[in-house]
DNA sequence: ACGGTGACGCTCA
DNA sequence: TTGAGCGCCACCG
């Protein structure tokens, strides 16, 4: 299993309603400084929709990439619960390293 | 093997 | 606080 498949993995486990970030995911993977390794995996994601990746956002809050479009993916995100103001999340919605630990 | 690419993150001005 | 600059890492030709 390579580190892109373990990234969808991950990806497939963030409950609805909530995200998590980019940096989140390197970390949970033991791989620190791969952040931007995993936002190359979810954009090459082949199993949309049953790999949420829009559920994945960037470390300071703001929305992050989409290949169908940032502002379809704050659509998605605000039809799951998750509000946004001004390009930002709220904090309180991103589960952290500790959750993947344990799942 | 090697260099280019990108849905990132941190630092510093 | 905001943006440019630079480092990072897996993947692919």
């Amino acid at each position: 299993m390579g580190f892109n498949e373990k990234v969808w993995e991950l990806a497939k486990k963030i409950p609805k309603g909530k995200v998590t970030t980019y940096k989140e995911i390197a970390f949970a993977l033991g791989s620190v400084n791969s952040s931007r390794a995993v936002g190359n995996a979810l954009n090459k994601n082949p199993y949309w929709p049953s790999v949420p990746c829009h559920r994945v956002v960037k470390s300071d809050y703001s929305i992050g990439g989409f290949s169908k479009g940032t502002e379809e993916k704050i659509k998605l995100l605000e039809k799951e619960g998750v509000k946004i103001k001004n390009h930002k999340i709220e904090p309180s919605k991103v589960i952290c390293r500790d959750f993947f630990r344990r799942n």
